[in-house]
DNA sequence: GTCTATAACCTGATAGAC
DNA sequence: GTCTATCAGGTTATAGAC
């Protein structure tokens, strides 16, 4: 639980503990399944505090899901810039890069796909990172190929090859069609078999 | 929202309101974050006529997503096990009837997905319909391609293809990077491709 | 900064009249 | 079956002592 960033003492400073615990909380059980009290405890400190560092649970949240969104898109963004590399290597990158961030964090998409459809998040909304996203190197490079698929296409496509099997982990497992170690194993697997299948899809 | 099973009078019986109702709400703000006060308004009636037909918000939640979830195995099951069809007849038929589906409840999936992830919900648990989809017609007939890539990940991948633009949708279309008419579009033409790439995926 | 105590409000569920 | 009124318990947020 207790986060240090270099070995040593370092303990963490009292708004970091309240952060570090709504984090757990939140994403475990959303915004409205979470109480003010579950993260106090998770925490280690009182309820009063929580809302002397932070005003309320809305703008704690509101922090919490600001940075969740930060750390998907900063995985994706730069990949899709990058003017020196190749469509392939930007693919295998960001399946990697995926991967890498989501095998720490199974709940991460989910959490943050849901919380996005059930409130309305500013913060989003203000952003115009999806029109953004549309002019990146990679859309261009996938123009390019003229390919008979549209590049908004082969984007949804190689994202939901990527996360869906996270969003999907529940069923899976708690129906007993795979278990936790099958699933581990396929994540594994599919690191390598995306980007051939993304090779396939193009031709 | 008066849905009518014929033309015609046919006024739904009270259970019924709430229950589709709660079909709404449920489905657009969680469990935790359905009051059941939003429910009884929604079905025009009085909070304690809820709790009078259902005896709980719990049960009436089990109710529907019992029925939400039997919804999505009864689109993928029987195409699943049919012994009559080959393996690309299986792919197409599942495509279309998730699109049919989907298209009319966008909110399904990642009701289900979420819904299960945060509470463990007890009738998946118990039936174990994991295990059997690993033996229908259509996992058996992939292995017997001896194809290199693995039953299971060919299933999840194809899931992924169709489910995730839905899941997807709010982040898509609230970015700003499609418009809900792009995002249809977009939706009628998977219906074709995906059956295409999962073909190129066996390969 | 941190705590205890409590205010102010909300929510699920029920009692009881009709 | 359906309603109004209300209870009992929980939840966020704050007041005030230390």
């Amino acid at each position: 639980m207790a986060r240090r960033k270099k070995a040593g003492p370092d303990p963490l400073s009292t708004e970091e503990k309240i952060k570090e615990a709504a984090r757990k909380v939140f994403l475990r059980k959303g915004f409205s399944g979470t109480r003010t009290r579950d993260i106090a405890e998770e925490a280690g400190i009182n309820l009063a505090l929580l809302n002397y560092y932070f005003r309320s649970k809305q703008k704690l949240f509101d922090e919490v899901m600001k940075e969740k969104i930060q750390t998907l898109l900063k995985t994706i963004i730069p990949v899709l810039q990058d003017n020196s590399t190749t469509l392939e290597e930007k693919i295998k990158l960001m399946v990697s890069n995926y991967f890498k961030v989501l095998s720490k964090n199974n709940d991460l998409p989910i959490f943050v796909l849901n919380e996005l459809r059930k409130n309305n998040i500013s913060f989003i909304s203000n952003l115009p990172v999806g029109k953004a996203i549309l002019q990146t190197s990679f859309m261009l490079q996938l123009k390019q190929r003229k390919a008979n698929v549209d590049p908004v296409h082969f984007l949804m496509s190689m994202l939901g090859l990527i996360i869906f099997p996270f969003v999907a982990k529940p069923i899976l497992t708690q129906s007993g069609m795979i278990s936790e170690r099958k699933f581990q194993s396929l994540i594994e697997e599919r690191e390598l078999l995306i980007p051939l299948w993304m090779k396939a899809i193009l031709k």
